[in-house]
DNA sequence: GATGAATGAGCTTTCATTCAT
DNA sequence: GATGAATGAAAGCTCATTCAT
């Protein structure tokens, strides 16, 4: 049943939202430290002072900001894999669903990609956990694929974590720069890209080449298909 | 500025070097507003006032740090494009290529990736030509490739080569917190993901495991082997 | 800084004046490049930078108070040389009404004639269009003399209107550090001087002599008497 | 006889003249507190480091340049009051003799008029006790022009030393931007103004009006004609 | 005679933050 | 709930000056 909380709650919970906001966009285009407080309330057509009624520093927007840009990545990562897939597939899966947040909320991303860095070490090492929570998520699908017999037993499940996680960060910062390049597509080529490699197939036929066969410039959708044949 | 006529400016160049130096470790470390520039003569033992004798400002500073870190990667991108190898083994060694720097020059590399945009428009532009060169040697690449039968025909030339570079300029921010990972290593297994990814090998062997066996952690030298058979 | 947005804004103004003020004195005593905004900070017991609240820059007061510096003198040059009076006469009041604000505003006037020339190119030009403006009135006054054949007919309009201006001008450097010098006699004076010249009355009676009698030591009163018979 | 001083002393005196005349300049510019010794340096083609082998610091160049800028006005003024010319022509002399070093030594003379105040007390003093000498001179002549009923019996001798000596500095200020006026015009036009004023005469002739007939335009030649009749 | 290097002091300006209202 | 006013701290930068060479 839906909740009832009093109505005034509301209100300032929105404002408050609204400064985040702002204040994430601010961050992500000038960084951080290169944004002042000014801009944030710019961006609003408030007073400067007025911040203050909401968040008792910059700093804490910062942490706000990071926080909310974790969001939903390791729920969304651990539902992944904790599906029946087959390791491939959740790869592919999880790259695209990495990558979804890059259009709705790609100000909150890149700050928390960019600019977390600059939290106090509190905060900081509070979010540093979730991202590694994160990383072990990933780490864990490779390692099943592997022991599965389903990935390549040469596979650093480190290395191509950090690997495939750090492809996927950096679309985050060129992505809207590069025409004519819907998320879809590119979801959908870094998953195969990562699969199969760059390599002509030896013999074999080309596998992940018809994966998501008509997704192209449509993806972040949830059905997705499994990769390869 | 000191004149640079003849041989007897070797010795304030010098002076202004360790400045581009320190200038790159202190941005690397805070970002570049968050340093401050008495946070750059503090690293040198130097009054901050001084640094105004070699240069005249705290941007032309980041400049010069960001030219330098350009360095010669186009060259050297160049120069294995132009070579014999097959694409796949050519993009393997790119990777390398790419990576070496992360130990000698890390400070440059990082200051490149997250502080460059923060030049004026005018040597951001200039730097933004140098990025974009590469790149297009990468592509070229993998253009070539494709078009040989040498690399798989549905790859996207374009989304491969930011990949790529992403993965490994990702690998510039974890390089050296993550432990017993020599570069070689590093270059070694990024090279087999991208050339053959993770999926297990079906029916044919891996082949490009065992690429520059031995090499792990010294890689950045010139004489490479072809990656696979 | 501020909203100027309704009588409400009329308090906030008051402090913005003050410092206006303040600059005009500093900068008169020691040059605006010579005067630092702590200088002006201290005059008003405030913080130096609290300043920065009321105004974006140090140019900027310096064009407050050139601006304010100008004042009414067109208008009140206009309203004289519109009068029905002769044309020394004019010259004389106009005169009178140059010198007046030297007591009253001396710091303004004084920042006008020797700092003007340090504003940003447009806000000289704006203000250096005012200047003109009131030349181009005297310079009326004495054509129009000359034409009625009341002045010399062998006068340049132009030598005689900077010459005029010039004199009134000095006078706002040494005015105070001349002992027993009420402004009224200044004008008084300098008014004679200007219409009568120095030199003996040949054969004819001495007729400004006794202009504005008992009118030294109190001057810049409006309802002037006719110079001359 | 021509003194036959070594020639090696000529070469340092050469090289200071040169600092005090860009000193000049460059004060006159941009005001004494506005310039930098590097724009002096500039303007010679020298270091700027290197000024300081000629002078002890900023202040003594400015007083070095007051000094000079004082030149003979004293003793040219001396040589005209002790001539056996009428007062008025005297007066008419002064300011011709005035005006002239306005074209030669322009920025000399704009350096002593507007950044004296800026020389430390006692140059300050000692510059003011030449200027005040000037002034006694100027008065002098007027005094001694009353005394002999040659001069309006009214005249307030200070004031009117002020009044003629400010004219002639204000001239300083706009001569070169005013077209078209040439320096013996003004002289001519500004000892008209100040020996018989703006009023058009009564019944008798205008005096003065043909002074120096001819000479407009080259006036600041040595053999001057009485003023007048 | 001149300069490269360096620096202390001070400048204008920015900024996060506070607080009475 | 929001803001006008103010400020401490620090920033980047300039500048007159020094001094070894």
């Amino acid at each position: 049943m839906p909740s009832a909380r009093g109505a005034r709650a509301v209100r300032p919970r929105r404002r408050a939202e609204e400064i985040i906001d702002a204040a994430a966009a601010v961050f992500a285009e000038r960084g951080y430290h290169g944004a002042s407080t000014q801009d944030v309330a710019d961006r609003l057509g408030m007073r400067q002072a007025s911040l203050y009624y909401y968040f008792p520093s910059k700093e804490a927007a910062l942490e706000q900001v990071c926080l909310r840009s974790v969001g939903d990545f390791v729920e969304r990562a651990q539902a992944i894999a904790a599906g029946p897939d087959r390791a491939a597939d959740k790869l592919a899966a999880i790259v695209e669903s990495h990558l979804a947040p890059v259009e709705t909320r790609g100000d909150y991303v890149r700050c928390f990609l960019r600019e977390r860095r600059f939290l106090p070490r509190d905060s900081a090492r509070r979010i540093g956990r979730v991202a590694r929570q994160y990383e072990g998520i990933l780490q864990g699908v490779i390692e099943a694929g592997i022991a599965a017999g389903e990935l390549r037993r040469d596979l650093d499940p480190r290395l191509t974590t950090l690997a495939l996680i750090g492809m996927c960060n950096a679309a985050m910062e060129w992505y809207g720069r590069e025409p004519n390049t819907p998320l879809g597509r590119i979801a959908n080529k870094f998953a195969a890209l990562v699969v199969d490699g760059v390599r002509a197939t030896r013999g074999a036929s080309p596998p992940s080449g018809n994966r998501a066969k008509g997704s192209d410039g449509r993806a972040g959708s949830r059905p997705r298909r499994r990769v390869g044949g």
